[in-house]
This record gives structure tokens, C-alpha cells and sequence, in this order.
DNA sequence: CATCACATCAGGTAATCACCTGATTTGCGA
DNA sequence: TCGCAAATCAGGTGATTACCTGATGTGATG
């Protein structure tokens, strides 16, 4: 019986090298390739894979929210996270959550077999450049839910007054909040505190409203 | 005699994959694969290959940079762009710059196939995808040279007052300008205007100061 | 040569931010 | 129960931004 798998990556290009790789294990079976978040999500649903091999940056939804979902569904399914662009934040989350496997572009494609045959096999598994990528980056900032809301606020082009109507508080509240945020973050001005955001990966230009 | 190929992508798995794709190509030979932009400029003065296929994000040196850099150096080579990031305004001067061929990485892998051989048989080629992507991007927003000194000013942190001085200029022309950004584009505060010029590509978070 | 975009700068006003001290409440863990 | 972090809010001050009208010089373009 082979392992039933399935692949999500918004780059047909990568999905074909992905499929090409996967050639190399006999008890592989390629089920599906979808080319979004959504989809993917869809598509697990309904044929619960074995196994799963999703990008982080899909249209749709990120490989991080399609696992979250998707596992409330489908308890068996095996999650393989394949990226290149993720943050150290986003790889711990993923981690967090409980996902199986997790291996860069950056590494080439033996890495990922192997992580790949690991993960089928029952274990977990992250990629040497994940791992390192997760220890090495600096302490990165703690934020509060609240100041992540303001944040998102901020980004939308609110002004104080504006946020504290959204999030139902006063101006000073919020005043408060991204004095602190600026704090944090050890910048001198929004502009460059959205900025250092978007760096770490907390914040989404593409993604904002 | 075949033709000499040379890969330049970050993500080593990648690279396998457009290798594994120019297999069926029996008239070229991969004669190397580089992981950056610097290692692809020092390779292809080197080794002068037929053709150079580029990822456009990557570390030293963007594909666009590789590009303009080398084609000063090596008039014979033929270069072709494999991405799956860049923005219409990227793609735009990669025409513009005179570059044969472009692929995304959304199309499959016979769509670049298809690229790659028409250029190596002289002609130029852009898939279709990222034809697409060119034409219907909306009209960008257009700025002067000023505008943009004075947007990456802000971007590192400036107030007017240190803009000013950084550019030589009076804090009101610094004002001015960047009221006119603010107009362009059609934001009311710094913080949302910077985040739209990191939306179109013209500001990358992680190259600030 | 007239026009137009660009860049420069001034003066002014209202809004907003940046930053401070200080206080209260809530809930969670030691 | 004793902190302690998080969230809430007030009052105040000075810096900075947002936006306006208007003016000048320059270089390109038709």
C-alpha cells in the first residue's frame, strides 16, 4: 500500500520539482497538487492524505494556517512543511503547533527525501538550515495580543484616535500601546516600527485591510 | 558542442529541479550552480556560459543586478529570469534592460522549458504568466528621484528635520515631498505609505540602512 | 519661446505623535 | 496571598506631521 500524498505550492515549477523528487521513493503516490491555501485545505479534507507537503506563502492561506486547519480534520494526515522564505518566528509557531516535518529550499533535494522518508516513517523531522535558522535568530520581540492589535491598526493608516474607536478604548490606551511598541522594538518612529514588523515577519505589506 | 548552462538560485532545491528540467534538453550542459547573486556575476565573467538562468531574489545580488552587471562582460551569454516573486515594476526594467528571456515559477516546468529553449535558440521569450503580470498591473505610482531619496530617509527613521540634513535640503522641501508621496500614494499617514512601498517592491524591509 | 514637471523653500494652522509620570484593575502563577 | 505582567486610562508638554497657499529657478520638451 503506498502512502498517498499531497502537494501545495502556489509555484507549478516547484510542485513539479517536488513531485520529480518524491519519484525517487517507491511508496509514494502523488495524489494531488493544488497551487493555494484554500484549496489545499479543501483538498485534505476531503482525501485525508497520508501526507502533506505544503509551501508557507500561498495565496489563500499560509502552510502554517492550512495545518492548523487541516488537522482538526484529518488527525492522521502526516504535515511537511517545505519553504523558503519563512522567518524564525513562523518556524517556531509551526513547531509549536505540532507539525511533523519542516525542511528549506535551501537545502537541496536530498535533504528533503530524507526529511520526507523521516516524516512518513513515523518520526519528526526539521532540516539542519531550519534548525539553525531557529537557534540563531536573535531573541526575538514578545509582543501582547493587544499590542499586535494596535500594530495591525497602525498599519491600516489609523490614527490613535481611530484605533481606539476599533478596538473599543480610550485614545491614551493606544498611545500607550505604541509608545510601547516603539519601546520594543527600539525604533524612534511608526514608520520604521511597521518596517522592523514586517521584517520579522509579524506583519504582511501584502495582507493588510 | 553543447550549449554551457549556469544556474543561480538560492534554493538549492530549486536549482535541482531546473536541473532536472534541462534534462530533456539533450543539447545542454549545467557547467554550475551558484546559491547567490555575487557568486553568479564572478562565475558567468568566468566562465562566459551560453546561458545563465537567474533567480531575481537573491542574497548579494538580485537577478537584475546579476544581469546588467554580467551582460557587460559576457555580450555573447543569453540570460534568462526564473522567478516567483517579483513585482510587474521588476519585471519591467528586465525588459527594459534587454533581457531574453522571463519565466515564473507559477507556470510549470514545460512553460519554462519552452522559454529556456527559445532562448537558447536566440530569440526572446516571456511565458505568458509573466506577461500577464506585466500588462495588467495596475498604473504604478510614478515618483522623481527626490522622492525616492527622501522615502528611503523616512524608511530609516528620519525625521524631517535629520532628512533634511542628510540630503542637504531645507526641512520644509523634505515636508513638501513627503506630502506629495502621502498624495501619490493616496495614504494619510508615513507608517501606511511606507507599507505600500514595501507592497510594490520599491522598499525591502531587510535592506534599510 | 512657452509650457510643464521637478525641486526648492516660506509661512501658517491644526492634528497627531512621542514621551513622561502615575494610577487602577485583572488575572495568573509562585 | 503576594507579586507581576498586562491592560486600561489621565494629564501634560514639546516635537513632528499633515496639509494649505504661494513663490522661484531650472531643465527638458514641444
Amino acid at each position: 500500500m503506498k502512502k498517498r500524498v499531497l502537494l501545495a505550492d502556489d509555484h507549478a515549477f516547484v510542485s513539479w520539482g517536488i513531485a520529480k523528487a518524491l519519484g525517487v521513493l517507491d511508496d509514494v503516490e502523488i495524489i494531488g497538487i493544488v497551487p493555494d491555501g484554500i484549496r489545499a485545505i479543501i483538498e485534505i479534507r476531503k482525501s485525508k492524505p497520508d501526507c502533506a507537503i505544503l509551501d508557507h506563502n500561498m495565496p489563500g492561506a499560509t502552510g502554517l494556517e492550512v495545518f492548523l486547519e487541516s488537522k482538526r480534520w484529518c488527525p492522521d494526515t502526516r504535515f511537511v512543511l517545505l519553504t523558503g522564505t519563512a522567518t524564525a518566528a513562523t518556524l517556531r509557531k509551526l513547531v509549536e503547533a505540532g507539525i511533523h516535518g519542516i525542511c528549506l529550499k535551501e537545502g537541496g533535494e536530498s535533504e528533503f527525501i530524507d526529511v520526507v522518508r523521516r516524516v512518513l516513517a513515523g518520526a519528526t523531522a526539521v532540516s539542519a538550515g531550519a534548525a539553525l535558522l531557529m537557534k540563531s535568530s536573535r531573541a526575538h520581540v514578545q509582543l501582547t495580543d493587544r499590542e499586535i492589535a494596535v500594530l495591525i491598526a497602525i498599519a491600516r493608516g489609523q490614527t490613535n484616535a481611530g484605533a481606539a474607536e476599533a478596538l473599543g478604548v480610550s485614545p491614551k490606551t493606544i498611545d500607550t500601546h505604541r509608545t510601547n511598541l516603539l519601546r520594543k522594538f527600539e525604533v524612534n518612529s511608526t514608520a520604521s516600527l511597521l518596517l522592523a514588523a514586517v521584517r520579522i515577519g509579524l506583519l504582511d505589506p501584502d495582507n493588510i485591510r
